[in-house]
DNA sequence: GTGGGTCGGTTCATTATTTGAACCAGTGGT
DNA sequence: ACCACTGGTTCAAATAATGAACCGACCCAC
């Protein structure tokens, strides 16, 4: 492994119960010796990447992110796209709408809308870590991934979030198979308990799913009424959203199924 | 220069003219040997920093960025906070407004709004790099920032963007002591013809400057009654957004004019 | 076609950088 | 007063980065 991977590798260990990581416990989660943990964060420092909040010895993450990530919407405008129809499919469907994006080998939500008509709602974070076999998004995207990958991911230990999440490779499977046919993922409590969530993917320009489009209700609003606005207002958007951004479905993504 | 910086510093080509880069013209820009720019972009590319769309050969900004920057703000939602900010002033002064930041040595802006008042308005784009001595919001800033800094800037040659742009200095100087006792800055169609903007800084908690709120207006729309409102409402919500994110105007900052 | 220019990508001996164990000094808890 | 832990630093040894030259592919002018 390269210093530069090193040095980008460190980045990947701040999340939402993580924001700020202190030099010691930098070099536990990397393994890394605490001397190169330390040249590394300073180079990543220097650049704006990471910061020293105030006087404090911990470091988080910089405010040079904020100005890429302007300019990758500026050229991949993904965000900005889909926060319009998240607000199009919240206020259809009245839940918790999210979007969640492949990056490199996971996936993580990244942008979501709340919908004002319920007191209750499903909360939710941007930057969180979804699991594939846990989540209507992770199906979602395994459904049309590459084969090779759906081995890596199903191969690997499965962990069960709450007492409902299926873990059995075969079982899931199925459950892929079947979500090729309709185009769409669902998934009861298998992430948090009392969540049911609806998810569709989005494709790129070559055809890959680049991550899902969910909606996300609590399991006891759920009705066959409200289930029918769901489907069809996710899978309508869906499809708008991989053609906004210059996306095309594959082949044997089931065509639209006008209710 | 470590190998990191270097990695890093390929980031810093992209702008908004340049969204996407090939492998010669990096090399070009850099000044770096091929070999080497290829191997560190490959790696950068490993981590998903960057990416080469579908098959091409260039590269542009790769999705992790904006995992990095949703966890940016959800330490420091300096962004979320301000985007209601943004609303609030547009909707005040049915004028364009943006928020710039302080990006180690450099001012970007990062998010803007428009009104819909009027049929013309000021175009934005994020992630532009906004001059110091040309701009509002640039002028706002280094009117709070270290002095060593301000010579750095002043002593570097100032490009003039419009026939009107100050690059005097000196008359830059006395400008800036006028700012330090008002708290407002403006420039009127030094970085873009006809166009007037009016700025104020925003602070850090550690009373340093971490950008600046601004107004763009067209100068023909300018009177004294619709500088009132955007003198007042600007050092009102610029004050509003410095507390909201934790931040202590400096002990000079001039206290609220309640007009 | 054909030659010259460019492109992205690759090679390998030379060289310079990274590495890591050990070592500081400061701090907070007991 | 002690111990454990923190962030930060040092320097010889080891490892990774470097860059000139080289490929084949592509494009354009002739």
């Amino acid at each position: 492994m390269g210093t530069v991977s090193k040095a980008l590798s460190l980045l990947t260990y701040f999340n939402h119960g993580r924001t700020e990581i202190g030099l010691s416990d930098l070099t536990r989660l990397s393994g890394m010796n605490k001397a190169t943990v330390y040249r590394l964060m300073s180079e990543l420092q220097e650049g704006g990447f990471v910061e020293q909040p105030d006087n404090a010895r911990s470091y988080r993450l910089g405010p040079q992110v904020l100005r890429l990530a302007a300019l990758r919407e500026a050229s991949v405008p993904i965000l900005s796209v889909s926060r319009r129809i998240l607000r199009e499919l919240s206020d259809a469907t009245g839940e918790t709408t999210h979007i969640s994006l492949l990056q490199g080998t996971q996936l993580n939500s990244l942008s979501h809308c709340y919908s004002p008509r319920h007191a209750t709602k499903v909360m939710m974070e941007d930057a969180e870590v979804l699991t594939y076999h846990a989540t209507g998004s992770g199906l979602a995207v395994l459904a049309f991934a590459d084969p090779g990958f759906v081995d890596d991911v199903l191969s690997q230990p499965l962990t069960a979030h709450t007492p409902d999440t299926v873990t059995d490779p075969a079982q899931i499977r199925e459950e892929l198979a079947r979500i090729r046919t309709t185009g769409l993922a669902q998934s009861i409590g298998g992430f948090e308990a009392e969540v049911h969530s609806h998810a569709v993917p989005v494709f790129g320009p070559d055809r890959a799913p680049l991550g899902a489009l969910a909606v996300a209700a609590p399991v006891s609003r759920i009705t066959d009424d409200s289930k029918r606005v769901i489907t069809s207002e996710l899978s309508r958007l869906g499809r708008e959203l991989t053609h906004r951004i210059g996306g095309i479905a594959p082949a044997d993504f089931p065509a639209d199924t006008t209710l």
